[in-house]
DNA sequence: GCGAGCAATGTAAGCGCTTACATAATAAAG
DNA sequence: CTTTATTATGTAAGCGCTTACATTGCTCGC
């Protein structure tokens, strides 16, 4: 067929070694079911004739495309950055192949990006968090597109997961703020709407105020966007409060530096005047001075297992698998005792 | 065929709709062929079973992906960040999916990266910098894969460009420097072995002293990674030199955070002890204490408009484009009038 | 009113691989 | 030495689309 200068296939590469397509195709794909001097012959011809396999001719007809996608809410910020590296390494020594999207934290565009990447064929999808409408895992089931939650771990949620538990570890921040004698907490939390993992910070924060015989009612609350310019903006509206607090505990890293930013601008010692706490430990956190007390999370180790558990879920065909791992809340600078 | 509950086909979707299956493909792939009616039918059809079009066969037929790779030397720092989120956000808008990986700075890990999204059926192929093994350049064009260079603009690149001119940036930003008095100046580079974009702005400061009559071989030069903590550590070896430099010049922003944090750490004064810049201009740069003088890289317009130039480039099969961003030299606190 | 020209649709031939099944060759068992 | 199990390889049937080409039914100009 293919006799003048074209690019070759399998066919070709068949003849040149002078052995069936299937053998061909049997070394690249069970290399162990091929006799070793039918391999090197085949490797051979491979190499001479420089083919290298057709990806949709592939996919077609094993039904897989070795691709992931992940959908995350934004790339902009190093939340999700460090993470997503790590997944992609691991993905990348397992044979497969990252695809990603962002959402911009917008339910609305993120069920169009889950579509438009099971529609494009990824054999598996890492989402961000389980709070999404419930006909979305029904079409990933019904697709038989397996998918995983990360940043989150629940033991209720309707996927396998690999994260951490958020509102157990803002409560052990909490206690931790509360110990440094602060009462009066302010919070920054990002919109909890549609974001299981602000709902948590946010709740782990009420609980610990009431398992010390506090009124969580009692509360200043911000919700924003994620964005260093918003936790700035929400800093001075707490501060304006007829008896602004001492301590304000962040919903991440990104959020707690604007707010110690605009602080830092308006000449408000920090912690002097007041505390301010995040979430993440990102690099950010240890950069700003004075650096940030907050929640580490394992980002890398969060990404790579997330690779693993993902890539078995699809290739055992493995029952759901979850792994909660574990925070470590850092007292760092900007946590201090509270004055008076 | 498929006549139990099965996943739809194009087929069935013709069958439903009382037509043949070149119809339904053409109401898929060119609608304006098709007479209206015609079309309400099919796509009535395609809602009630549920028809997504299957990838790979689609793939196959088509010979296209609309898919694009982006190889980026890393995820987890910001500098590649913002780009990559508004390249992905043109790609989305225009149809496209984004295939990620990552290179951690190394060329052979760039090649094989090459290859595999190749491979795997990129359309095109986003890169970072020109500077790479000519075979490289001579796979893509016998694969027939449109690539781009992003971050670097160079009349003379193998491939189309979106970039800006690194070498006269960083020159214009030198000469604000020697404005302010320094002539002792040194450097911490991110390694220039590989990095067209290192060894450009290298080259800026060096034409920049030369041309106001200063050796630049007095330069004191650090070439280290672009970490942090990399550029804390260059700080210091360059503070520690006999007659240490009042002004200290970073590669980027990562490295010049990372010295700016070692100085506050030793209580160095910046900028009254020594001045540092950066460059790229990403969030961080305005966070720190004092604000980094940088060149601000317009990398959202330039993610953008690389998206634009590669999907032109292979929809229309257009001729090299290039297309050369302007940069800003953005001084703020850290850089100071030399004492004396 | 007829043939040219055009628009809408249908027919069917691939696209390049994987894999179930068939076959051949060899080893193990009786 | 035959029978059976086992292993290595070959044969060929799809996988579900796209699209070149064929067909049909119009509209129009003269």
């Amino acid at each position: 067929m293919s006799n003048i200068r074209e690019v070759p296939k399998l066919e070709d590469v068949a003849k040149a070694a002078g052995v069936s397509t299937a053998t061909v195709s049997r070394c690249l794909n069970t290399p162990d079911r091929v006799l070793e001097g039918t391999k090197l012959k085949v490797f051979d011809a491979i190499e001479v004739l420089g083919y290298t396999p057709n990806f949709g001719a592939r996919v077609m007809a094993a039904k897989r495309t070795l691709t992931i996608g992940a959908i995350i809410p934004t790339m902009e910020n190093a939340i999700f950055a460090r993470g997503l590296q790590a997944f992609q390494e691991e993905l990348h020594d397992r044979g497969y192949t990252l695809l990603v999207s962002s959402s911009a934290y917008r339910p609305d565009i993120e069920e169009e990006q889950i579509r438009k990447l099971v529609t494009r064929g990824a054999d598996g999808l890492l989402l961000i968090g389980e709070d999404r409408d419930n006909s979305i895992y029904q079409y990933l089931k019904r697709q038989e597109v397996s998918a995983l939650i990360a940043w989150t771990y629940s033991a209720d949620a309707p996927l396998s997961c690999v994260g951490f538990d958020n509102r157990k570890s803002m409560q052990l921040l909490t206690e931790n703020v509360m110990a440094f004698g602060h009462n009066r907490i302010g919070v920054i939390s990002g919109f909890t709407k549609g974001n299981d993992r602000a709902r948590s910070r946010m709740q782990g924060i009420r609980e610990a105020l009431m398992s010390n015989g506090l009124d969580p009612g009692e509360l200043a609350v911000i919700e924003t966007s994620y964005e260093i310019e918003c936790g700035a903006k929400a800093f001075d509206q707490l501060m304006a409060l007829e008896r602004p607090p001492t301590a304000i505990m962040c919903g991440n890293d990104v959020l707690a530096v604007g707010a110690l930013k605009r602080a830092r601008e308006r000449n408000i010692n920090v912690p002097g005047d007041v505390s301010i706490t995040g979430f993440d430990d990102i690099e950010l956190a240890r950069i700003v001075d004075p650096a940030l007390t907050t929640v580490h999370v394992p980002h890398r180790e969060m990404g790579r297992q997330a690779a693993c558990v993902l890539v078995d879920l699809l290739e055992k065909n493995g029952e759901p698998r979850s792994i909660e791992l574990q925070t470590l809340v850092q007292i760092r600078g900007s946590l201090g005792r509270r004055k008076i």
